[in-house]
Formats: structure tokens, C-alpha cells, sequence
DNA sequence: AATGAATGAGATTTCATTCAT
DNA sequence: CATGAATGAAATCTCATTCAT
């Protein structure tokens, strides 16, 4: 993340390229979603990813010197994005029932899943670097982990942690329900949604009690 | 990396007629399976393959006329096993406890991915014909509902279906488990095994109660 | 040796934007020529295209994405500078005696093969699509009819269209003297000279008398 | 041409093989014809007219130990072919007028090409030897030379044989007009009997008068 | 002698990446 | 800096021909 601050009343020689960077930037990492989305990793060309984002593709490569490297980005993006809605929600865990944090995991996947479901395909799949991927992953579930603590004090930090992986799994099926028919997809959310409620709640009473 | 787009073709070109024939096909397949686990449909390559196999790429492609023909083939002998699998274990319900069926499909996972997890890959990627991954998420779910339909009498077919893509979808982290590390990986199965077992539970309490 | 299908493409993915880009694809066009009218078109190979015209094979599939693309590529050029040539010989009948248009049309096909022969192969054999090389039969011979009915004002439409037909393919075999002997082949001509003025002669005189 | 006749009373033993070899040579031909007139000589494979013919690919190369020798063969039992037909028109040659000479001409174009239009194939593009196209095109030159020479006695030797090369060229517009549309067809048909009518009138005037 | 499995060079085509303009 | 032409390794697939059975 570059800072994004200059001097407030700096010359403005130099601005209007910046800027015109950051734009380029946003339409190639729009055009990369899109485009890894649609056709997964390997089969994502650099050159469509420069077509559509109405870059040429020397220029692509100025910004990200590597197929991986723009992969890597796109992933970093997600996961920071993903990150502050984990924090959000950790926020107002204190307020939640079981049940409201149950929904608001299924909630919260609905609402990533409709912005770019592409993650699964870059984080499952092969895109981007191993090492990247790996980092991904510790976020969500390091966030994860933290919500549960929130919600259910008794529960010991691996507990958490196991937890974490196994929910993380769970919500992963909400993106995948998009795939499916509608009625079908909105008995699978709801089962999905009971489901999330059970387990927190068995999470809570087996520790509390 | 799209690949010269194939004419729609049989899984197998011609049956092999010698002895030799099928021990070479059965090499043939060991090594898709591992190459297409290891790299992921796209990125695997016939060549590899066909070096994995030691055969010559010419005899590769005498049983298998395209890489989809052989990712096909795989998928179909992986279904086959799975629904022997499912099929065993659905005579053996009516003797068993909730616990028991829920330890049963956990158990069940586990074997099936100590021999090849890349089933995850191929169906869930796009690994072979879109009409043969659709046919083997077909048979699996329908496989574990009639599992389900009788472990839990009570039942509807449409609640059964439902819970059968759900538990589908559960039973899948068993195979991921085998990324973390040991300590790791028998928290999470203690933790997968408890959660069938509520999701079981709470599914015949419902309707039953 | 059938090559894997290639999606229809347009002649050309497209066109150079910069004068190298032109240069380049003046000398491919070239070698194209060349290695057609020597192998053949199944036999001519693009990589051999690429080498005899100094370009990566890399670049040639940027100009012309397919074997098929550049086949109808140099025939719709070639047909350009056909019709250009029958419509000047258009422009100059008016002012011709039989035996002066005759002799125009063995001098034309004199020139035309001193340039270029591979036509015959490309329109002869499968070269190129169908479509191109109907296209460009068609042409030829409408050309050629049209001078006809100039020369002979008495020809009926209908009949000057088959008087193309035979009179093209006699013609064709001014081509084909190239690979005689010299002294055979100037008695070839010789005689074809004849032979066409014979045929405009009785057509006339047919019609006329 | 492998002489048939055995001592009519020798031992049977033996003489089924070498009529089985027989019939399998002949079903390999007619296969080979098909395939090449279908395909072009390039784009037939050897495996496909074994197909065709019943013959396992191992059997077809013991007759024909290539691709090569195979078009060979054929050109050269074609070539006997048309030798023949050419030998008994020359014998009819002196009963004939011009007019009916030149019908016969057309009409045994007519008939080889109903028979199999293959030979152009392979004759004109790369198919076979090129010795043996040499070989083959001088005796059909010959043959019709002969002809000529029979039918215009004042006719000197070279200028038979010049005739007889454009004359060839002629009659294999008839084998072309195969591809016309039938009322099309029937007017070519005409106009070429026409025009070899006139050629060989023209001929004959000038050389006797 | 017959069969068909096996071979591997070679063809077409793609695409990440570099580099001249 | 931007552009897009150029590069070439590598992938999929074919087929004439050989060789083990």
C-alpha cells in the first residue's frame, strides 16, 4: 500500500502522471479479477488482462513484472480487504448473539463471493506464489480464530485455531452455492446458515457448561 | 494455456487388445494422477505424463486421444470406485448408530484420499469435460443422500439432497487436512468427526422429536 | 497430415501499426509464395514460412493466425492483381483484333506466372479456405468473360461464361509449360497461341456470320 | 505386373495364400484410390486405407513397404490402364472422321474420370515418385501422340507431340467439370467437344492444304 | 505371415516476457 | 515512459514406419 498523502499544497507537476498511474493500476487489477475469474490461472492470458484493461502490455509489465506478481497482488488486495471486514466484525462480536455471529459469517461470505469469487480459484488453485497463498491463508484464519474468541470466551487459542480451519471450509461452500440452481441455492444457505449456528453453539455449550 | 481445441471425443480411442496394452493403459493412469494432482489440470502436460508412465507420447495417445479423453477417463474410474465405495457402505447403515455413519464418511474420505486426492482437483478445476464433472457430483451426492435417507428414516428426499451437498462439501476438508502438519491434521480430524456427528444429530432431531 | 483445427479466422489478426510491422509482413507474404508453389500447401510447413522469411515463428503467427489465414491472404492478393489486370485488358479490347486479344491473354498469363504460380496450387489443391478459393475462381472468371463479351459484342452472357471456364483452364497450361524443356516449351506456346486464337476466331465467326 | 498363370495342374497347396494375397493387394488399391481422390495424397494416412480395406497397417506395409510405393502403384496400374484404352483407339483411329475422333477423346476422359479422377491428384500435386509421374505423363504424351499421327497422317512427328501435350491439358478440363453444377456441366461438355473438334480440324487443315 | 502396439520426429499453435522505436 | 513487435520454449496432437508377439 503506497501512502497516499502528498503535501497538500505541493506542486502538481508531477501529479497528473501518478495519478494516471493509480488509475492504470486499479483497471488492470479490475481487468485481472475479471479475467482470472472467468478462465482460472493458467488459462488467464497477460495479454487479455492488458486488452481489457485498455493497457498495452509492455506496460502491463511496468506495473506488475510477472504473471505471478500481478496474481500476488490481486491476493493481497483481497486479503486486506478481507482482513478489515474480519476486524469490523470482531468489533461487534460483543454485542452478537451465537446465532447473529453464525450469520454474520454466512454474511459475510455472501458479500465477498458477490464482489470477486476469484479468490478461491487464485487460492485453491495454483495462482500466484505458494508463498503468498500461505500468508492468505494464516489471515483468514488468524481473523477467524480471533471472532470465535470474541464469541465464546471459554475457548482456548487452539481450540480457536482448529475451529478457524474447519469454519473457514464450512463458508467456503457459500461461494460455491452460486453455482447452483436458485431454489437449490437458497436451501443450501439456509441449511448452511443452521449449520454455522449449530456448530458455534455446540462449540460454546460443550466448553461453557 | 488453451490447447488447440479437440474434437469432442470418446474417453478412449480403442480398448487395448493385448495384455501389454493394458498394463501400459494402467501405468498410464497411475501417472495422471499424479501429475494431474501435483500440477492441476492445466498446467499438467501430456508429455510429462507420458514420461511419468514411460511410454512413448505417440502410445499415450493411442488410448487416450486428448488430454480431456484422459482426464474423462480418470474421473469416471474414480466415480466408479466412489460409488462402490458409498454403495458399500449404505448396506451397512442399518446396523449402525448416527456416530457410527457419521465416523463411517469421515473414515470413508480418508481411504479414498490416502489412494488420490486429485479428484478435488479435477472436478473442482476444470479438469475434463464439463458433462463428466457434472455426472460425478451427481453420483456422489446421490450416493450420500440415499446413505443419509436411511440412516435417518425421518427424512425428506429434497432434506436429504440438501444435507447431502452440505456433508459433500464437509467431508472434502478431510482430504485438504493432508497440507498441515501432523499435530495439526489430528485436531482437525477430531474436530471434522465431532462436527459430522452433530451435523447428523441435530439433522435426526429435528425431524424425529 | 491434418492439422487441429483452427477456430475460423479472419485473414489477418492484424494489421501491422508500425513500418517494421509492414516490412515483416511483405516478407513473409513472400516466402509464402515460395514455399506453397514448392511443397504444396499441405506439405509447405509455417515454420519453414518462418525461417526462409527471417521471422520468429512467434511472429508470423502474429500476422497471420493460422496456416489457413495466410493461404487466403496471399490468394486474395493474388486475385487483387488478377482483376487489376483483366480490368486494364478490359479497358483495352475496344481497340484489339482477335488474334491481339488471344495473344493478350497467353502474354497475361505469361506475366502473371513469371510472378507467381503458386496460385495453381493454392486454387487447385486445398489451399485456404473454400470460401477464398471460390471467391477467387469466381472472379477470374468473370473477368475473363466480361473481356469476351467486349471482343465478341454478338456472345450471349450465358455463353461467355463458359467460354471462360474453357478458356481459363487452357490458359492454365501456359503455367504449367514453366517446367518444359525450353524448346519444347516455346513450341508449346506457340501452338496454345494459336490454339486460343482459333477458339476466340470460330467463336466470333459462329456467332457472327 | 507379376505374370498370373501357374502350371494350370500344380499343387493347390500353396495357391490359396497367394489368392488371398490377391484379393487383399486388390482391396488395398481401390481403398488407396478412394482415400487419395478424397483426401489429397498429403492428408491420406496409411492407416485410414488399411481401415478401409480390412488390412491390418503391419499387412499393408508388407505389400507396400511406403506411403510412396503405394501412389506408385497406382499411378502405374492406372497408367496400364489408360495405355490400354489408348492402344484400342488407335486401332479404331483409321474407320473415324476428325468429329469422331475428337468425341472419342472427350468420351475417354469421360470414362476414366467415372472410373477414378485420382490419377489428377496425384499426378499433379506431389503424389508418388517423382519419376513415376514423369513416366506416366509421357505415356499418356505418347499414347495421344500416337493417335494424332494415326488420325492426320501429314502430321510430323514433333508437332504430333507438341498437340498431343496441349491436347492432354484439354481433356482434363472434362475431368474437372465434375465439380460444376450439372447444367453447367452439360454446356462445358459442349463447348470442350467443340473446341477439340476445331483443334484437330484446324490441324489437319493446315498441315494438308 | 499377420497383427496391432509402439515409436518419435515433426507440425501447428500459444503466450509469458523482452526490447527496439 | 508508452507502445506493440518480436521472441522462442513448450504444449498438444498426428502419422509414417518399425517391431514384438
Amino acid at each position: 500500500m503506497i501512502s497516499p498523502k502528498p503535501a497538500p499544497d505541493a506542486a502538481r507537476a508531477s501529479e497528473p502522471k501518478q495519478e494516471r498511474g493509480r488509475l492504470r493500476v486499479a483497471a488492470i487489477l479490475e481487468a485481472g479479477v475479471a479475467v482470472f475469474t472467468e478462465k482460472g490461472y493458467d488459462s488467464a492470458t497477460m495479454t487479455e488482462i492488458a486488452a481489457r484493461s485498455g493497457t498495452a502490455i509492455g506496460s502491463l509489465y511496468r506495473f506488475f513484472p510477472s504473471k505471478e506478481s500481478l496474481a500476488d497482488a490481486l491476493l493481497l488486495r483481497y486479503a486486506l480487504h478481507v482482513q478489515d471486514g474480519l476486524a469490523d466484525m470482531a468489533r461487534q462480536v460483543p454485542d452478537m448473539t451465537f446465532e447473529g455471529v453464525a450469520d454474520a459469517f454466512v454474511d459475510f461470505m455472501l458479500v465477498l463471493q458477490s464482489q470477486r469469487s476469484f479468490a478461491v480459484t487464485l487460492v485453491d488453485a495454483r495462482g500466484g506464489s505458494a508463498d503468498e497463498r500461505t500468508r492468505f491463508r494464516a489471515a483468514m484464519r488468524g481473523g477467524i480464530a480471533d471472532i470465535l474468541s470474541k464469541a465464546i470466551p471459554a475457548l482456548s487459542a487452539a481450540k480457536a485455531k482448529v475451529m478457524a480451519v474447519v469454519l473457514l471450509h464450512m463458508l467456503k461452500s457459500v461461494v460455491i452455492t452460486a453455482d447452483e440452481e436458485p431454489a437449490m441455492r437458497a436451501m443450501l444457505l439456509a441449511e448452511i446458515r443452521e449449520l454455522v449456528r449449530t456448530y458455534l453453539r455446540s462449540a460454546a455449550g460443550k466448553k461453557i457448561e
